[in-house]
DNA sequence: ACCCGCGTATAGCCGGGTAG
DNA sequence: CTACCCGGCTATACGCGGGT
């Protein structure tokens, strides 16, 4: 039944899908996609995609469809552009609260972040885009000192606050714009309405997953997650499995299954292990101290064959190409052709050769 | 009186990018 | 090459309230 339910959620998360085409498309499908790692979470939407590049996410990016902001967790994501408003309003209270005590420790009050606020904007105003050493500057240079994480800090806040948000990079790096003028502003969505719009975003790029896990991934009470899923429950289908019980949409259980069976090189963070409070569907129990070394919140690269994680990956770029190094945690000879195909996908996808493939 | 589910708060941890 | 910073997940503890 778990390994049904792995197979199930490749598709779910389409990952083993064919349907999608544009990143935006697999952002909206996914609800949104956690992003700690900008290259791999480039990757994580491209490895959705049949044939996308690197520059193709970038320029949706840049066409302003999907964005990088604060919500699920108070964690970085990809959303939909039109979705960053009413996400960041449904999950910011409760993140807000707890980073409370954070701020006084680092001697952020209510007045500096305002003042910090009218810097941003008084800056930012005009479309235009400013990297995050230069708002740091800025910020020093009226006095507000940004070392120890607390201009992130600052950043962060006013992105949870739907204030600023990300925009594309300018080489290595981030930059930020005003929220307002970067996406027109949509209908403001009511608290129940916005609980179910998450709750079927969610289980239409998740399913089947139980409710623990929608509430874990939204970082909201497992109180308004049940609401979330209330609301939208007659287009959900459930099942019991492993004494619990599991929701997906609908749309997705009709019809042939696609190549599940393939191999993906997923990359860390990735929603297909991320997305989930529980992940033992997909990650055996001895694995799982591989895949987050030392518990520290940190998801390495994985190898996913028939939808379980059964190795780790890395990649190294150089100028010339790409050197992918593989560490199989079974061995699966017979299965090291499929990997290079998925090797060479990925270069394809970061638009260099792959100039030499490893296995430890 | 006790258990259990739920929500909140806090400490600890370290891979990888980047600057120097 | 080295040092530093970024970033957020997990474990753990604890308080609360409803059900038995």
């Amino acid at each position: 039944m778990t390994e049904s339910i792995a197979l199930r959620r490749l598709i779910h998360q389409g990952i083993a899908s064919r349907k999608l085409e544009t990143p935006e498309q697999v952002v909206k499908k996914l609800g949104a996609m956690q992003a700690q790692d900008y290259h791999q979470a480039l990757w994580a939407i491209g490895t959705r995609l049949p044939s996308a590049t690197v520059s193709e996410i970038e320029r949706s990016i840049e066409d302003r469809k999907i964005l990088l902001t604060w919500p699920m967790r108070g964690t970085i994501h990809f959303v939909l552009s039109e979705d960053a408003r009413w996400m960041l309003k449904l999950t910011a209270s409760r993140i807000l609260a707890q980073s409370k005590r954070r701020q006084e420790q680092l001697g952020l009050d209510e007045r500096t972040i305002e003042r910090s606020r009218r810097i941003f904007h008084d800056a930012l105003q005009g479309d235009k885009r400013i990297s995050r050493p230069v708002l740091m500057q800025l910020l020093e240079d009226e006095g507000i000192g940004t070392a120890n994480q607390r201009g992130y800090h600052l950043l962060w806040y006013l992105s949870q606050t739907a204030f600023i948000c990300q925009g594309p990079r300018e080489g290595k790096q981030q930059t930020f714009v005003l929220l307002d003028e970067w996406v027109p502003r949509g209908k403001e969505l009511p608290m129940d309405e916005a609980l179910a719009s998450l709750a079927e975003s969610y289980y239409g790029g998740h399913g089947p997953a139980t409710v623990h896990d929608f509430a874990w991934w939204a970082g909201i009470t497992l109180a308004d997650a049940r609401r979330g899923v209330e609301a939208v429950k007659s287009r959900l289908v459930s099942e019991k499995a492993n004494g619990a019980e599991y929701w997906s949409s609908e749309s997705e259980t009709a019809g042939a299954a696609p190549n599940v069976t393939s191999v993906y090189l997923l990359p860390g963070f990735d929603e297909y292990l991320l997305g989930y409070k529980d992940r033992g569907a997909v990650l055996r129990e001895e694995y799982a101290p591989r895949i987050t070394p030392g518990n520290n919140g940190i998801f390495m690269p994985t190898i996913v064959i028939d939808g379980q994680v059964v190795g780790l990956w890395k990649r190294t770029v150089k100028k010339k190409g790409i050197d992918i190094e593989l560490n199989l945690f079974e061995p699966l000879d017979e299965r090291k052709p499929d990997i290079l195909v998925a090797a060479e996908r990925y270069c394809r996808f970061m638009e260099l050769p792959l100039v030499s493939i490893t296995f430890e």
